[in-house]
RNA sequence: CGGGGCGUGGUGUAACGGCUAACAUGCUUGUUUUGGGAACAAGUGACUCCGGGUUCGAAUCCCGGCGCCCCGACCA
Protein backbone atom coordinates (compact mmCIF):
# COMPACT_ATOMS: atom_id res chain seq x y z
CA UNK A 1 0.00 0.00 0.00
CA UNK A 2 0.83 3.37 -0.50
CA UNK A 3 0.97 5.93 2.41
CA UNK A 4 -0.28 8.67 -0.14
CA UNK A 5 -3.49 6.60 -0.87
CA UNK A 6 -4.14 5.33 2.79
CA UNK A 7 -6.99 7.17 3.79
CA UNK A 8 -5.97 7.29 6.99
CA UNK A 9 -4.28 10.02 9.27
CA UNK A 10 -2.51 10.18 12.44
CA UNK A 11 -2.63 12.96 14.86
CA UNK A 12 -0.27 14.44 16.93
CA UNK A 13 -2.66 14.79 19.80
CA UNK A 14 -5.81 12.27 21.04
CA UNK A 15 -9.14 13.05 21.39
CA UNK A 16 -9.34 14.63 25.09
CA UNK A 17 -12.34 12.27 25.31
CA UNK A 18 -10.35 8.98 25.63
CA UNK A 19 -8.57 8.01 28.60
CA UNK A 20 -7.43 4.55 27.88
CA UNK A 21 -3.98 4.00 26.20
CA UNK A 22 -5.74 1.43 23.52
CA UNK A 23 -8.40 3.95 22.36
CA UNK A 24 -5.60 7.01 22.47
CA UNK A 25 -3.21 4.65 20.23
CA UNK A 26 -5.88 3.74 17.86
CA UNK A 27 -7.24 6.87 17.42
CA UNK A 28 -4.23 8.55 16.70
CA UNK A 29 -2.18 6.53 14.55
CA UNK A 30 -5.72 6.19 12.73
CA UNK A 31 -6.75 2.31 13.20
CA UNK A 32 -10.11 2.89 14.27
CA UNK A 33 -12.78 6.01 14.69
CA UNK A 34 -14.56 6.44 17.36
CA UNK A 35 -18.74 6.45 16.52
CA UNK A 36 -19.88 6.70 19.92
CA UNK A 37 -19.43 5.64 23.17
CA UNK A 38 -18.37 2.13 22.81
CA UNK A 39 -19.04 1.82 19.45
CA UNK A 40 -15.73 2.29 17.12
CA UNK A 41 -15.14 1.99 13.05
CA UNK A 42 -12.22 -0.26 11.70
CA UNK A 43 -10.39 2.49 9.30
CA UNK A 44 -8.15 0.08 6.74
CA UNK A 45 -5.18 0.01 9.09
CA UNK A 46 -7.30 -1.27 12.11
CA UNK A 47 -9.18 -3.63 9.74
CA UNK A 48 -6.08 -5.21 8.77
CA UNK A 49 -4.98 -5.68 12.06
CA UNK A 50 -8.24 -7.70 13.28
CA UNK A 51 -8.41 -9.70 10.05
CA UNK A 52 -4.77 -10.88 10.60
CA UNK A 53 -6.26 -12.13 14.04
CA UNK A 54 -8.81 -13.70 12.67
CA UNK A 55 -6.88 -15.74 10.31
CA UNK A 56 -4.70 -17.12 13.23
CA UNK A 57 -7.86 -17.88 14.99
CA UNK A 58 -9.34 -19.37 12.13
CA UNK A 59 -6.68 -21.74 11.21
CA UNK A 60 -6.65 -23.02 14.97
CA UNK A 61 -10.24 -23.70 15.17
CA UNK A 62 -9.99 -25.72 11.66
CA UNK A 63 -7.19 -27.42 13.50
CA UNK A 64 -9.04 -28.02 16.12
CA UNK A 65 -11.99 -30.00 13.88
CA UNK A 66 -14.46 -26.45 14.22
CA UNK A 67 -16.49 -25.58 11.31
CA UNK A 68 -16.81 -22.23 10.72
CA UNK A 69 -20.36 -20.81 9.83
CA UNK A 70 -22.63 -17.50 10.49
CA UNK A 71 -25.26 -16.82 12.45
CA UNK A 72 -27.66 -13.95 12.37
CA UNK A 73 -27.48 -11.15 14.63
CA UNK A 74 -31.22 -10.80 14.75
CA UNK A 75 -32.40 -13.23 16.76
CA UNK A 76 -35.78 -14.92 17.17
CA UNK A 77 -37.38 -14.17 20.95
CA UNK A 78 -39.04 -17.40 21.09
CA UNK A 79 -35.87 -19.75 21.45
CA UNK A 80 -34.85 -17.24 24.29
CA UNK A 81 -38.02 -17.64 26.23
CA UNK A 82 -37.08 -21.52 26.08
CA UNK A 83 -33.88 -20.70 28.26
CA UNK A 84 -35.42 -18.42 30.62
CA UNK A 85 -33.15 -15.59 29.57
CA UNK A 86 -35.35 -13.47 26.93
CA UNK A 87 -36.08 -11.49 30.12
CA UNK A 88 -33.71 -8.17 30.66
CA UNK A 89 -34.25 -8.75 34.30
CA UNK A 90 -32.54 -12.17 33.54
CA UNK A 91 -29.68 -10.93 30.89
CA UNK A 92 -29.57 -7.03 31.49
CA UNK A 93 -27.32 -5.92 28.07
CA UNK A 94 -30.07 -6.77 25.42
CA UNK A 95 -30.91 -4.79 22.57
CA UNK A 96 -33.97 -5.77 21.36
CA UNK A 97 -36.34 -4.41 18.63
CA UNK A 98 -39.13 -4.98 16.79
CA UNK A 99 -40.56 -6.08 13.44
CA UNK A 100 -43.50 -3.81 11.39
CA UNK A 101 -45.48 -5.72 13.02
CA UNK A 102 -44.44 -5.50 16.40
CA UNK A 103 -43.10 -9.17 16.61
CA UNK A 104 -39.86 -8.81 19.29
CA UNK A 105 -36.61 -9.12 18.24
CA UNK A 106 -33.31 -9.32 20.03
CA UNK A 107 -29.69 -8.39 18.88
CA UNK A 108 -27.26 -10.85 19.05
CA UNK A 109 -25.68 -10.72 22.17
CA UNK A 110 -24.63 -14.07 22.26
CA UNK A 111 -25.59 -17.62 20.38
CA UNK A 112 -26.44 -20.55 22.47
CA UNK A 113 -30.18 -20.35 22.02
CA UNK A 114 -30.38 -20.00 18.62
CA UNK A 115 -27.35 -22.40 17.80
CA UNK A 116 -28.82 -24.82 19.38
CA UNK A 117 -32.36 -24.94 18.23
CA UNK A 118 -30.45 -24.67 15.10
CA UNK A 119 -28.30 -28.08 16.00
CA UNK A 120 -31.47 -29.71 16.10
CA UNK A 121 -32.16 -29.80 12.95
CA UNK A 122 -28.69 -31.26 12.14
CA UNK A 123 -28.20 -33.45 15.24
CA UNK A 124 -30.75 -36.87 15.49
CA UNK A 125 -28.55 -39.54 16.18
CA UNK A 126 -24.70 -40.57 18.00
CA UNK A 127 -23.38 -40.49 14.22
CA UNK A 128 -23.97 -36.60 14.03
CA UNK A 129 -22.08 -36.16 17.10
CA UNK A 130 -19.57 -34.45 18.00
CA UNK A 131 -19.97 -31.30 16.06
CA UNK A 132 -17.80 -28.14 16.42
CA UNK A 133 -19.33 -25.05 14.59
CA UNK A 134 -17.85 -21.35 15.39
CA UNK A 135 -18.00 -18.09 14.01
CA UNK A 136 -16.54 -14.78 13.86
CA UNK A 137 -19.51 -12.29 14.32
CA UNK A 138 -20.43 -8.51 16.19
CA UNK A 139 -21.89 -8.74 19.24
CA UNK A 140 -24.19 -6.40 20.59
CA UNK A 141 -24.04 -5.54 24.57
CA UNK A 142 -26.23 -2.54 25.95
CA UNK A 143 -23.52 -2.61 28.48
CA UNK A 144 -24.24 0.42 31.12
CA UNK A 145 -21.47 2.03 30.97
CA UNK A 146 -19.01 0.95 27.78
CA UNK A 147 -15.22 1.91 28.81
CA UNK A 148 -11.49 1.56 28.37
CA UNK A 149 -11.94 1.92 24.21
CA UNK A 150 -12.22 -0.75 22.57
CA UNK A 151 -12.03 -3.36 25.49
CA UNK A 152 -15.50 -2.98 26.63
CA UNK A 153 -17.70 -1.74 23.82
CA UNK A 154 -21.19 -2.40 22.95
CA UNK A 155 -20.87 -3.63 19.78
CA UNK A 156 -17.30 -5.42 19.10
CA UNK A 157 -16.23 -8.57 17.18
CA UNK A 158 -16.18 -11.85 18.71
CA UNK A 159 -15.26 -15.79 17.87
CA UNK A 160 -17.51 -17.99 19.72
CA UNK A 161 -17.29 -21.84 19.12
CA UNK A 162 -19.60 -24.59 20.86
CA UNK A 163 -19.03 -27.69 20.88
CA UNK A 164 -22.07 -30.67 20.98
CA UNK A 165 -20.78 -33.89 22.51
CA UNK A 166 -21.79 -37.24 23.15
CA UNK A 167 -20.32 -37.55 26.43
CA UNK A 168 -19.27 -35.88 29.17
CA UNK A 169 -16.01 -37.30 28.60
CA UNK A 170 -16.04 -36.55 25.03
CA UNK A 171 -16.70 -33.51 26.13
CA UNK A 172 -13.88 -32.63 28.38
CA UNK A 173 -11.32 -33.78 26.15
CA UNK A 174 -12.51 -31.69 23.66
CA UNK A 175 -12.27 -28.66 26.61
CA UNK A 176 -9.11 -29.85 27.15
CA UNK A 177 -7.34 -29.28 23.50
CA UNK A 178 -9.42 -26.17 23.30
CA UNK A 179 -7.43 -25.22 26.19
CA UNK A 180 -4.02 -25.70 24.91
CA UNK A 181 -5.16 -24.19 21.56
CA UNK A 182 -6.55 -21.17 23.12
CA UNK A 183 -2.60 -21.00 24.64
CA UNK A 184 -0.89 -21.05 21.89
CA UNK A 185 -3.20 -18.46 20.06
CA UNK A 186 -2.00 -15.68 22.56
CA UNK A 187 1.16 -17.16 22.12
CA UNK A 188 0.82 -16.78 18.68
CA UNK A 189 -0.33 -12.93 18.75
CA UNK A 190 2.07 -11.89 21.48
CA UNK A 191 0.72 -11.99 24.36
CA UNK A 192 1.68 -15.08 25.47
CA UNK A 193 4.30 -13.60 28.25
CA UNK A 194 1.49 -11.77 29.75
CA UNK A 195 -1.73 -13.96 29.25
CA UNK A 196 -2.54 -16.82 31.90
CA UNK A 197 -4.89 -19.55 32.11
CA UNK A 198 -7.23 -18.76 34.68
CA UNK A 199 -9.68 -20.86 36.76
CA UNK A 200 -13.15 -18.76 37.54
CA UNK A 201 -16.68 -19.89 38.92
CA UNK A 202 -17.81 -22.69 36.91
CA UNK A 203 -21.51 -22.41 37.18
CA UNK A 204 -23.64 -25.44 37.94
CA UNK A 205 -21.91 -27.82 35.50
CA UNK A 206 -18.32 -27.64 36.21
CA UNK A 207 -16.33 -26.18 39.69
CA UNK A 208 -14.35 -23.98 37.00
CA UNK A 209 -14.42 -22.25 33.76
CA UNK A 210 -11.69 -21.14 32.22
CA UNK A 211 -10.53 -17.67 31.46
CA UNK A 212 -7.58 -16.60 29.59
CA UNK A 213 -6.70 -12.90 31.35
CA UNK A 214 -3.89 -11.27 30.01
CA UNK A 215 -2.02 -8.78 32.42
CA UNK A 216 -2.10 -5.06 32.00
CA UNK A 217 -1.28 -2.04 33.92
CA UNK A 218 -5.57 -0.93 33.53
CA UNK A 219 -7.04 -4.00 33.54
CA UNK A 220 -10.78 -4.39 34.16
CA UNK A 221 -10.58 -7.69 36.17
CA UNK A 222 -8.40 -9.07 39.52
CA UNK A 223 -6.35 -12.37 39.21
CA UNK A 224 -4.13 -13.80 41.61
CA UNK A 225 -1.21 -15.25 39.51
CA UNK A 226 0.84 -18.19 41.00
CA UNK A 227 4.25 -17.63 41.20
CA UNK A 228 5.55 -21.28 41.15
CA UNK A 229 3.82 -22.63 37.79
CA UNK A 230 1.89 -20.95 35.23
CA UNK A 231 -1.80 -20.41 35.97
CA UNK A 232 -3.81 -18.05 37.83
CA UNK A 233 -7.37 -17.58 39.94
CA UNK A 234 -10.04 -15.00 39.15
CA UNK A 235 -10.70 -12.86 42.41
CA UNK A 236 -14.14 -14.09 41.77
CA UNK A 237 -13.51 -17.52 43.65
CA UNK A 238 -10.74 -16.65 45.38
CA UNK A 239 -12.27 -16.88 48.91
CA UNK A 240 -13.30 -20.63 47.74
CA UNK A 241 -10.09 -21.56 46.06
CA UNK A 242 -6.89 -19.49 48.08
CA UNK A 243 -3.99 -21.97 46.65
CA UNK A 244 -3.05 -22.70 42.69
CA UNK A 245 -5.55 -25.07 41.43
CA UNK A 246 -2.80 -26.85 39.53
CA UNK A 247 0.38 -26.94 41.48
CA UNK A 248 -1.09 -25.97 45.39
CA UNK A 249 1.18 -23.43 45.53
CA UNK A 250 0.01 -20.79 48.30
CA UNK A 251 1.99 -18.05 46.62
CA UNK A 252 -0.32 -15.61 44.59
CA UNK A 253 0.45 -12.61 43.64
CA UNK A 254 -2.57 -10.31 42.69
CA UNK A 255 -2.70 -7.88 39.31
CA UNK A 256 -5.12 -6.46 36.96
CA UNK A 257 -5.52 -7.75 33.81
CA UNK A 258 -8.24 -8.11 30.94
CA UNK A 259 -9.79 -11.20 29.56
CA UNK A 260 -9.53 -12.12 26.30
CA UNK A 261 -10.87 -15.46 26.07
CA UNK A 262 -13.04 -17.88 28.11
CA UNK A 263 -14.09 -21.59 28.03
CA UNK A 264 -17.53 -22.81 29.30
CA UNK A 265 -19.03 -26.05 30.47
CA UNK A 266 -22.41 -25.72 29.48
CA UNK A 267 -23.14 -29.50 30.24
CA UNK A 268 -26.88 -29.61 29.10
CA UNK A 269 -28.08 -26.53 30.29
CA UNK A 270 -29.37 -25.25 26.71
CA UNK A 271 -29.96 -29.02 24.89
CA UNK A 272 -32.45 -29.52 28.02
CA UNK A 273 -34.19 -26.20 27.92
CA UNK A 274 -34.17 -26.23 24.41
CA UNK A 275 -34.69 -30.00 23.29
CA UNK A 276 -31.65 -31.14 21.89
CA UNK A 277 -31.22 -34.43 21.90
CA UNK A 278 -29.67 -37.74 20.17
CA UNK A 279 -30.61 -41.42 20.31
CA UNK A 280 -27.58 -43.34 20.89
CA UNK A 281 -25.94 -46.48 19.72
CA UNK A 282 -28.97 -48.65 22.05
CA UNK A 283 -31.75 -46.19 20.18
CA UNK A 284 -31.92 -44.84 23.58
CA UNK A 285 -32.55 -40.83 23.81
CA UNK A 286 -29.45 -39.11 25.12
CA UNK A 287 -29.27 -34.88 25.82
CA UNK A 288 -26.59 -32.97 23.89
CA UNK A 289 -23.22 -31.90 26.24
CA UNK A 290 -21.98 -28.60 25.34
CA UNK A 291 -19.60 -26.21 26.08
CA UNK A 292 -18.63 -22.76 25.04
CA UNK A 293 -15.21 -20.80 23.71
CA UNK A 294 -14.91 -17.42 23.67
CA UNK A 295 -12.35 -15.21 22.17
CA UNK A 296 -12.70 -11.37 21.91
CA UNK A 297 -10.54 -10.36 18.62
CA UNK A 298 -11.68 -6.18 18.57
CA UNK A 299 -10.62 -6.80 22.39
CA UNK A 300 -7.29 -9.04 21.48
CA UNK A 301 -6.34 -5.48 19.43
CA UNK A 302 -6.81 -3.10 22.22
CA UNK A 303 -5.31 -5.58 24.49
CA UNK A 304 -2.25 -6.19 22.42
CA UNK A 305 -1.73 -2.14 22.43
CA UNK A 306 -2.07 -1.12 25.51
CA UNK A 307 0.42 -4.32 26.42
CA UNK A 308 3.06 -3.47 24.35
CA UNK A 309 3.28 -0.03 22.84
CA UNK A 310 5.74 2.66 24.18
CA UNK A 311 6.20 6.41 24.67
CA UNK A 312 6.46 6.62 20.65
CA UNK A 313 3.45 4.44 19.83
CA UNK A 314 2.06 1.27 18.83
CA UNK A 315 4.80 -1.56 18.49
CA UNK A 316 3.14 -4.88 16.72
CA UNK A 317 4.20 -8.43 16.79
CA UNK A 318 4.70 -9.22 13.45
CA UNK A 319 2.14 -12.00 13.23
CA UNK A 320 -0.64 -9.43 13.86
CA UNK A 321 0.83 -5.92 12.36
CA UNK A 322 -0.96 -4.31 9.57
CA UNK A 323 2.31 -4.34 7.68
CA UNK A 324 5.36 -6.42 7.64
CA UNK A 325 7.44 -3.13 6.96
CA UNK A 326 7.37 0.06 6.16
CA UNK A 327 9.67 1.78 3.86
CA UNK A 328 10.60 5.53 4.36
CA UNK A 329 11.72 7.71 1.50
CA UNK A 330 13.78 10.08 2.77
CA UNK A 331 14.51 13.34 0.39
CA UNK A 332 12.99 14.19 -2.83
CA UNK A 333 15.50 13.02 -5.19
CA UNK A 334 14.36 10.72 -8.21
CA UNK A 335 16.62 8.26 -7.03
CA UNK A 336 15.32 7.88 -3.76
CA UNK A 337 12.02 8.04 -5.64
CA UNK A 338 12.71 5.35 -8.01
CA UNK A 339 14.59 3.10 -5.56
CA UNK A 340 12.37 2.80 -2.69
CA UNK A 341 9.48 2.21 -5.52
CA UNK A 342 11.37 -0.72 -6.83
CA UNK A 343 11.84 -2.32 -3.01
CA UNK A 344 7.96 -1.78 -2.23
CA UNK A 345 7.35 -3.31 -5.62
CA UNK A 346 9.86 -6.53 -5.25
CA UNK A 347 8.66 -7.03 -1.68
CA UNK A 348 5.32 -6.91 -2.66
CA UNK A 349 5.58 -9.50 -5.59
CA UNK A 350 7.07 -11.63 -3.09
CA UNK A 351 3.59 -11.79 -0.98
CA UNK A 352 4.78 -9.16 1.52
CA UNK A 353 2.83 -6.48 3.22
CA UNK A 354 4.80 -3.30 2.66
CA UNK A 355 3.43 0.28 3.15
CA UNK A 356 5.70 2.72 1.48
CA UNK A 357 5.41 6.40 2.66
CA UNK A 358 6.27 8.22 -0.45
CA UNK A 359 3.92 11.51 0.77
CA UNK A 360 5.67 14.50 0.19
CA UNK A 361 7.05 15.18 3.83
CA UNK A 362 10.03 15.75 5.70
CA UNK A 363 12.12 13.10 7.14
CA UNK A 364 10.84 13.85 10.92
CA UNK A 365 7.40 13.52 10.40
CA UNK A 366 7.62 10.18 8.45
CA UNK A 367 9.67 9.03 11.12
CA UNK A 368 6.99 9.77 13.81
CA UNK A 369 4.75 8.21 11.86
CA UNK A 370 6.11 5.06 11.45
CA UNK A 371 6.72 4.92 15.16
CA UNK A 372 3.30 5.79 15.75
CA UNK A 373 1.81 2.97 13.65
CA UNK A 374 4.36 0.27 14.87
CA UNK A 375 5.05 -1.35 11.82
CA UNK A 376 7.78 -3.99 12.84
CA UNK A 377 10.53 -3.03 10.55
CA UNK A 378 10.92 0.32 9.30
CA UNK A 379 13.25 0.32 5.98
CA UNK A 380 15.18 3.70 5.60
CA UNK A 381 15.47 4.38 1.42
CA UNK A 382 17.83 7.99 0.92
CA UNK A 383 20.50 9.11 -0.79
CA UNK A 384 22.68 7.78 2.13
CA UNK A 385 21.82 4.80 1.98
CA UNK A 386 21.69 4.44 -1.52
CA UNK A 387 25.27 5.34 -1.61
CA UNK A 388 25.83 2.28 -0.27
CA UNK A 389 23.48 0.34 -2.21
CA UNK A 390 21.99 -0.59 0.73
CA UNK A 391 18.88 0.81 3.25
CA UNK A 392 18.62 1.11 6.68
CA UNK A 393 16.16 -1.14 8.60
CA UNK A 394 15.41 -0.27 12.19
CA UNK A 395 13.50 -2.78 14.19
CA UNK A 396 10.77 -1.18 16.39
CA UNK A 397 10.82 -3.27 18.98
CA UNK A 398 14.29 -3.21 19.98
CA UNK A 399 15.16 0.02 18.11
CA UNK A 400 18.34 -1.86 16.72
CA UNK A 401 19.61 -0.54 13.32
CA UNK A 402 21.14 -2.04 10.67
CA UNK A 403 22.34 -1.10 6.99
CA UNK A 404 21.68 -4.28 4.79
CA UNK A 405 22.13 -4.45 0.88
CA UNK A 406 19.00 -3.38 -1.06
CA UNK A 407 18.52 -6.30 -3.07
CA UNK A 408 19.05 -8.42 0.17
CA UNK A 409 15.85 -6.95 1.43
CA UNK A 410 13.59 -10.00 1.65
CA UNK A 411 11.22 -11.40 4.36
CA UNK A 412 13.63 -13.64 5.92
CA UNK A 413 16.59 -10.94 6.33
CA UNK A 414 14.07 -8.71 8.12
CA UNK A 415 12.84 -11.22 10.51
CA UNK A 416 16.39 -12.57 10.79
CA UNK A 417 17.01 -8.94 12.54
CA UNK A 418 14.77 -9.61 14.50
CA UNK A 419 15.09 -13.12 16.50
CA UNK A 420 18.96 -12.08 17.04
C1' C B 1 -27.84 2.24 38.15
C1' G B 2 -25.35 5.72 42.28
C1' G B 3 -21.34 9.57 42.46
C1' G B 4 -18.02 13.13 40.04
C1' G B 5 -16.14 15.95 35.79
C1' C B 6 -17.01 18.10 30.97
C1' G B 7 -19.30 19.86 25.88
C1' U B 8 -15.99 26.39 21.84
C1' G B 9 -13.11 25.58 13.84
C1' G B 10 -10.93 18.61 12.00
C1' U B 11 -7.74 18.21 16.74
C1' G B 12 -5.86 20.52 21.53
C1' U B 13 -6.84 24.90 24.29
C1' A B 14 -8.31 30.48 25.61
C1' A B 15 -11.90 34.30 26.28
C1' C B 16 -14.63 39.40 33.56
C1' G B 17 -22.11 38.96 31.45
C1' G B 18 -19.76 43.76 26.88
C1' C B 19 -15.59 45.29 20.36
C1' U B 20 -15.79 41.21 14.33
C1' A B 21 -15.10 34.50 19.63
C1' A B 22 -8.58 34.27 20.34
C1' C B 23 -4.11 30.96 20.13
C1' A B 24 -1.72 26.50 18.58
C1' U B 25 -2.06 22.55 15.37
C1' G B 26 -4.18 20.67 10.82
C1' C B 27 -5.52 21.77 5.75
C1' U B 28 -4.56 25.05 0.84
C1' U B 29 -1.02 28.14 -2.09
C1' G B 30 3.91 30.26 -2.74
C1' U B 31 9.26 30.81 -1.49
C1' U B 32 13.21 28.60 1.05
C1' U B 33 14.26 23.83 3.13
C1' U B 34 14.99 18.09 3.20
C1' G B 35 17.67 11.99 8.43
C1' G B 36 13.47 12.98 13.99
C1' G B 37 6.68 16.28 13.75
C1' A B 38 11.28 22.85 9.65
C1' A B 39 10.98 28.66 8.51
C1' C B 40 8.47 32.76 6.43
C1' A B 41 4.14 34.74 3.93
C1' A B 42 -0.87 34.64 2.31
C1' G B 43 -5.30 31.83 2.82
C1' U B 44 -9.08 28.09 4.75
C1' G B 45 -11.99 26.64 8.61
C1' A B 46 -17.08 27.72 14.57
C1' C B 47 -25.10 29.49 14.30
C1' U B 48 -19.62 28.29 21.05
C1' C B 49 -24.06 20.38 21.58
C1' C B 50 -29.71 21.26 21.23
C1' G B 51 -34.24 23.89 23.14
C1' G B 52 -36.13 27.41 26.34
C1' G B 53 -35.37 31.48 29.95
C1' U B 54 -32.96 35.93 32.61
C1' U B 55 -30.66 40.51 30.56
C1' C B 56 -29.96 46.57 26.90
C1' G B 57 -26.40 42.57 25.90
C1' A B 58 -25.11 35.27 26.98
C1' A B 59 -19.71 30.87 24.91
C1' U B 60 -20.20 32.82 29.98
C1' C B 61 -25.96 32.96 34.47
C1' C B 62 -30.72 29.70 35.18
C1' C B 63 -34.04 25.39 33.64
C1' G B 64 -34.72 21.09 30.51
C1' G B 65 -32.74 17.69 27.04
C1' C B 66 -28.80 15.13 24.36
C1' G B 67 -23.77 13.58 24.29
C1' C B 68 -18.72 12.33 26.23
C1' C B 69 -15.14 10.79 30.14
C1' C B 70 -13.84 8.90 35.03
C1' C B 71 -14.88 6.17 39.96
C1' G B 72 -18.12 2.51 41.98
C1' A B 73 -21.86 -1.35 41.29
C1' C B 74 -22.84 -4.88 37.30
C1' C B 75 -20.50 -8.18 33.59
C1' A B 76 -23.87 -16.45 31.26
Amino acid sequence: MLQSLLFTKTRKEAPKDEVSKNAQLLIRAGFVHKEMAGVYTLLPLGLRVVEKITNIVRAEMNKLGGQEMQLTALQDKGVWEKSGRWDDKVLDIWFKTKLKNDTELGLAATHEEPLTALMKNYIHSYRDLPRYPYQFQTKFRNEIRAKSGVLRGREFLMKDLYSFSRTEDERADFYEKAKNVYSKIFTDVGLGDFTYLTYASGGTFSKYSHEFQTVTQSGEDTIFVCEKCTVAVNKEIIGEQSTCPQCGSKDLAEKTSIEVGNIFNLGTRFSDALELSFLDETGKPQPVIMGSYGLGISRLMGTVVEVLSDEKGIVWPENIAPFFAHIIAVGDSENVKQKSRQLYDTLSLQGVDVLLDDRDARAGEKFADCDLIGIPYRVVVSEKTLALNSAEIKVRKTDEIKMLPIDKITKESLSLLQTR
